[in-house]
RNA sequence: CGGGGUGUAGCUUAGCCUGGUAGAGCGCCUGGUUUGGGACCAGGAGGUCGCAGGUUCAAAUCCUGUCGCCCCGACCA
C-alpha cells in the first residue's frame, strides 16, 4: 500500500512539446518517465513499476519454454566484436565504452563497446562452458538494458538508444531440435503477450542483419507502428513488408506471343515511367521495364522491374552480397552506355556486360508482353521487347514491394496491410555463429557438430509504450490489470476526515489481501484533480471515498474502462472490494 | 547522414517579420474564500531569451558559426 502524498507522481496537465504520438504523451504526463537526453529516459517510480511487472511475467514466460536466466556485461571488449560476423555492419550502432585512460591509445579505436546485443558474448561463454551433446540443448535469456546509437531515436520509448530488453539464445545438437527450440519461444511468446494483455501477430519477417534461415516478427497492431504488416484473415498469412509476397503472377503463366521485331524509336528528354505513359508515347506502366542498377560488393549488378512495380531493397539480400547500395549516375553511364531514365536489359544493347555481376529481374515481369524499356541509348527507347525471346536476365527472383489487394498465396483473396509496431522477433540463426566462434560439441560417437543456434528479442519497455498506444482513451491510459503500476486507486475526496482515511485504510487492505496492488489518494486536493489524475494514470480499479458519500452510507466503485459507477453500502464493501480483485485476477489470468 | 522545423521561467507559450522597459497561462510560495470532474481573490518568488562571435548608440529580435531538440527518409527490440 502506498499513499499518494509521500509517493512521487508528477502528472502534467499539457503535453510536453516534444511529445507527438499518444502513448508519448500520456508516458510522460502520467509521470511515468522524465528524458534525460534524445533516446534516453529515466523511469520514474510508476513506470519502472510497470517495467518490473511486464519483466517478472515476461521471465516467468520465457522460464517456461525453456530459457535460464543469467546476465551478462554491458560492457564488451571490442574484440569480441572484431571476431564476430558482424562487426562492420554493427559498429556504425554501437556505443563506444572507452577507458578515460591516458590518452595513449589512438581515438580511431575503441578498447570497449556497449552492449546492442550479445551474440557475440554469449556464443564464446558456450564454447567454453558445454562440449558435449549431454549438456546441450541449453537456451540462455536475461533481461537487461541495451545500447545502441539509433540513427534517429524517437517516440519517446519506441525508438530510444538504451532501452530493455529480453534476449534469449538456444544452442542445440541439430536443425530439427533447434526448429523445436524456435517453435517454444515462440509459444512463450505468444503467451507473454497475451498475458500482458497485449494483442499481437506473428509475422514472417526477414532476417536482415542477424542473418540465419527463418524468423518472425511480433507486432503490435497501431496507426503509429514503424512497420507494414500484410496479412489474409481468411489463410492465416502475416508478414512484413520486407518479406511479403503475392500469388500475383500465376504459375502456369505463358509468355505473350511477340506482336512483331524489337524496335527502337526516339524518346527525347523522356527518363521517368510517367514521361512514357503520358502523350504521345502512352505506354502504361506496367507495360514497362524499370531496370535499376546496383552497386553490390563493389561491383554493378542490374534489377529489372514492371514499370509500376517499386523494388523492396531487402529482398536484394537473398543475392548474397555482403554489401549494397543504388548505383550513382556516374557509375552507370560507363556499365550501360546511357543515362538513368533510357537504360534496359535487351539482350546486345549493354554496354559493358561483362562488368556485371549478374542481371536480375521480378517474376512480375513476365507478366509484360510487347514491353517497352529503355535503349541503353539517351534519348531512345526499344519497343516489342518481350522477356523470354529479348531480355539478358540471369535470374528470375521475389524483388517487388506487394501492395495491399493482391491475392494471397494460399487463399487467393485480396491482401491487406495494416500498421504495426514490432515488440519481439524471434531468429532461426543456424551456424552463422557457431561457426565463426567455433562453438562445437562432442556427440554420442565422438563426433564434432557445431551447435545450431537461434536468438530471441522482446522489447520491454517498447511493450510498456505499445500497451499504453494500444489502451488508452481521450482521458489517460488505460491499464491492463497484469501491468497496472498499481492496480487499484483508493481515492480519498476528504482525507482531512479521519473516518474517511480509516476507511480507505480499511478497504485498500482488503484488496491486497485479494491480490492487488494499492495506491491511496490520500492527496488534500480539489475532487476534480484527483478524478482527472486518476483517469490519467488509468489504474483499473477506483474506490472513491467521500464525505458525501460517508453521509449516504456508500462509497463508489469503478472500473476505468467503464463508464458506470457502483454504489456500494459500507457494510458490503470490503467483500465487494475482494470480490472486483477476485475476479480481475481471474479474468486477467492471473 | 540528407531534407525541413524549432530553442524565451519547472511546463505550455506570446513577442522576432518592422531592433528600444521580456509578457501570459499552468505549476510553485504566503494569506483568505471555496470543496464530487483540472476553483476564485489578493500578494510573491522565479529569465545569462540554447551557446559563441559579429553588426548597431542599442539585439530575444538582424548576420555568421555552433550545440540541443522535434519531424520526414535509410536502420532497429
Amino acid at each position: 500500500m502506498k499513499f499518494w502524498s509521500q509517493y512521487f507522481i508528477p502528472t502534467l496537465k499539457e503535453s510536453p512539446a516534444d511529445a507527438e504520438i499518444a502513448s508519448h504523451k500520456l508516458l510522460v504526463r502520467a509521470g511515468l518517465v522524465r528524458k534525460l537526453g534524445g533516446g534516453l529516459y529515466t523511469y520514474m517510480p510508476l513506470g519502472l513499476r510497470v517495467m518490473q511487472k511486464i519483466t517478472q511475467i515476461c521471465r516467468e514466460e520465457i522460464e517456461r519454454g525453456g530459457g535460464i536466466e543469467l546476465e551478462m556485461p554491458h560492457v564488451h571488449p571490442v574484440e569480441n566484436w572484431q571476431n564476430g560476423p558482424r562487426w562492420a555492419a554493427a559498429r556504425e550502432i554501437m556505443f563506444r565504452a572507452d577507458s578515460a585512460g591516458d590518452g595513449k591509445r589512438p581515438p580511431r579505436e575503441p578498447e570497449f563497446v556497449l552492449g546492442p546485443t550479445h551474440e557475440e558474448v554469449i556464443t564464446p561463454l558456450v564454447k567454453t562452458e558445454i562440449t558435449s551433446y549431454r549438456d546441450l540443448p541449453k537456451n540462455f535469456f536475461q533481461i537487461a538494458t541495451k545500447f545502441r546509437n539509433e540513427i534517429r531515436p524517437r517516440y519517446g520509448l519506441m525508438r530510444a538508444r538504451e532501452f530493455v530488453m529480453m534476449d534469449a539464445y538456444s544452442f542445440d545438437v541439430d536443425d530439427e531440435r533447434a526448429i523445436k527450440s524456435y517453435l517454444a519461444m515462440k509459444a512463450a511468446y505468444e503467451a507473454f503477450f497475451r498475458r500482458i494483455g497485449v494483442q499481437s501477430i506473428a509475422v514472417e519477417a526477414d532476417t536482415g542483419v542477424m542473418g540465419g534461415s527463418f524468423s518472425h516478427e511480433f507486432m503490435v497492431p497501431a496507426e503509429v507502428g514503424d512497420d507494414d504488416v500484410i496479412y489474409c484473415e481468411e489463410s492465416g498469412y502475416a508478414a512484413n513488408r520486407e518479406k511479403a509476397t503475392s500469388a500475383l503472377v500465376p504459375p502456369d503463366l505463358a509468355d505473350a506471343a511477340p506482336a512483331g521485331a524489337v524496335e527502337e524509336f526516339a524518346t527525347p528528354g523522356v527518363v521517368t515511367i510517367a514521361a512514357l505513359e503520358a502523350a504521345p508515347y502512352g505506354v502504361a506502366a506496367d507495360k514497362q521495364f524499370k531496370t535499376l542498377v546496383y552497386i553490390g560488393d563493389g561491383k554493378p549488378f542490374l534489377v529489372v522491374l514492371r514499370g509500376c512495380d517499386e523494388l523492396e531493397e531487402a529482398k536484394l539480400g537473398a543475392l548474397g552480397f555482403g554489401l549494397f547500395r543504388p548505383a550513382t549516375p556516374e557509375e552507370i553511364e560507363p556499365v550501360m552506355g546511357a543515362k538513368p531514365g533510357s537504360l534496359g536489359v535487351v539482350k546486345g544493347t549493354i554496354k559493358n556486360q561483362s562488368a556485371l555481376a549478374g542481371i536480375f529481374a521480378d517474376h512480375a515481369i513476365r507478366l509484360v508482353g510487347n514491353g517497352t524499356t529503355g535503349a541503353n541509348k539517351d534519348g531512345f527507347h526499344l519497343r516489342n521487347v518481350n522477356v523470354a525471346r529479348d531480355l539478358a536476365v540471369a535470374k528470375f527472383g521475389d524483388f517487388r514491394r506487394v501492395r495491399a489487394g493482391e491475392p494471397d498465396v494460399k487463399s487467393g483473396r485480396p491482401l491487406q496491410v495494416r500498421r504495426g509496431i514490432e515488440v519481439g522477433h524471434i531468429f532461426k540463426l543456424g551456424t552463422k555463429y557457431s561457426e565463426k566462434y567455433g562453438a562445437v560439441f562432442t556427440d554420442d560417437q565422438k563426433q564434432s557438430h557445431l551447435m545450431v543456434m537461434g536468438c530471441y528479442g522482446i522489447g520491454i519497455s517498447r511493450t510498456m509504450q505499445a500497451v499504453i498506444e494500444q489502451s488508452h482513451d481521450n482521458d489517460g491510459i488505460v491499464w491492463p490489470w497484469p501491468v497496472a503500476p498499481f492496480q487499484v486507486l483508493v481515492c480519498v475526496l476528504d482525507p482531512q476526515l479521519p473516518e474517511a482515511m480509516d476507511l480507505a485504510k480499511k478497504l485498500a487492505a482488503a484488496a491486497e489481501r485479494a491480490g492487488a496492488d494499492v495506491l491511496v489518494d490520500d492527496r488534500v486536493e480539489r475532487p476534480g484533480v484527483k478524478f482527472k489524475d486518476a483517469d490519467l494514470i488509468g489504474l483499473p480499479l477506483r474506490l472513491t471515498i467521500g464525505g458525501k458519500g460517508l453521509k449516504e452510507g456508500i462509497v463508489e466503485l469503478k472500473w476505468r474502462k467503464q463508464k458506470d459507477v457502483a454504489k456500494v453500502p459500507l457494510a458490503e464493501a470490503e467483500a465487494r472490494v475482494a470480490a472486483a480483485v477476485a475476479e480481475a485476477r481471474a479474468s486477467a489470468g492471473v
